[in-house]
DNA sequence: CGCAGGTCCTGCACGC
DNA sequence: TGCGTGCAGGACCTGC
């Protein structure tokens, strides 16, 4: 699942592969994964050819590639949500279509400035393959996520960034050099519900999912159904600390090469399998207490419809609790 | 058949 | 009464 290591390793990938490039072509395979887009799937396809891809964007989970018509600066952007299982693959346009394959982005080479088409580019030129065309894929099994095109308008709070209208009310992550751990407190303090929720509440702090909400709750020590307001400035700083630790392990153990023709997104980053505390760890003896010489089997209970998993020894339930 | 979960949407309960 | 806000839960979707 896509959190926003993930998504972050997609933008740095397609930094080097399709920023400066200029759409040539799109097919939507699956109109659902343009649902978000106004006018849907055929509006998709005839508005997005023309515009050249600017340096791409990240806001937790949300990321953007920003699009300019010739000769003038970009006034919109292409968005991408991954949702459960998105993943966005660049390739070469004859490689064979994965099985989930919902929408197709031709990229003209770089430099070249009218379509120079010349036979099967396939195995000739070459050079360091910035010439060459390349096909940008959304593929994406479950239909959670989406492409789709939207306005830059200014952030609320820094009228000097820009942002997708629809990316607008989606708070910073802490991973933003503007993120406000101080702000988030106050804000905490004034909400009346559980701090799992406020974790995963993206208007609150963004980039968050259930897997990392969970592995920061147990980093912090605190129950997930912890009341927001009896957190203390300390307590709150040291949760916020833990989610960016978290993300931070993520990104350096998830940002595997993208150095080949494959920007990897595929969720399966080396984080999963190795450093995972608490989430898919039931029944097995909490680390932490583990190490203080305690048995402390972790826990999973079902809540929001989610599962939270966390050890009753080090993250006891809370005397007051907010489920 | 139930489970996995990110986000949008709906509806409820407030307070003014 | 009406409106805005905050909060909670369901719908969406597919493969195992």
């Amino acid at each position: 699942m896509p959190e926003l290591p993930e998504v972050e390793v997609v933008r740095r990938g397609l930094e080097t592969w399709a920023a400066g490039r200029p759409v040539s072509g799109v097919e939507v395979v699956e109109p659902r994964s343009t649902r978000r887009h106004d006018g849907g799937a055929v509006a998709f396809e005839s508005q997005l050819p023309g515009l050249r891809l600017a340096a791409p964007e990240r806001r937790g989970k949300y990321l953007w590639v920003p699009l300019a018509a010739a000769g003038s600066p970009p006034d919109r952007a292409l968005v991408a949500h991954l949702g459960m299982s998105g993943q966005l693959l660049v390739n070469s346009p004859g490689d064979p279509d994965p099985r989930h394959l919902r929408i197709r982005i031709l990229l003209e080479g770089e430099g070249e400035g009218e379509g120079e088409r010349e036979g099967e580019g396939e195995g000739e030129g070459e050079g360091d393959g910035r010439e060459a065309a390349l096909e940008l894929r959304f593929v994406d099994q479950r239909i959670f996520g989406g492409l789709f095109m939207d306005a830059l308008v200014p952030a609320s709070d820094r009228p000097d960034q820009l942002v997708p209208a629809s990316v607008a009310h989606i708070a910073r992550d802490p991973l933003d050099p503007y993120f406000d751990p101080d702000a988030v407190y106050q804000r905490f303090r004034r909400r009346r519900t559980g701090v799992k929720r406020a974790l995963l509440d993206q208007g609150l702090v963004s980039g968050i999912g259930n897997i990392y909400a969970d592995e920061a709750l147990w980093q912090a020590r605190l129950h997930y159904a912890r009341p927001t307001e009896t957190l203390n400035r300390s307590e709150s700083g040291r949760l916020l600390e833990a989610v960016h630790a978290v993300m931070v392990q993520a990104l350096a153990q998830g940002g595997t090469s993208f150095d080949s023709l494959y920007v990897n997104v595929n969720g399966e980053s080396g984080y999963f399998d190795r450093s995972l505390n608490v989430y898919g760890q039931a029944g097995r003896p909490c680390p932490r207490c583990a190490a203080e010489g305690h048995q402390s089997p972790i826990v999973k209970d079902r809540f929001m419809n989610r599962s939270s998993a966390y050890c009753p020894r080090c993250q006891p339930v809370p005397r007051r609790a907010r489920w």
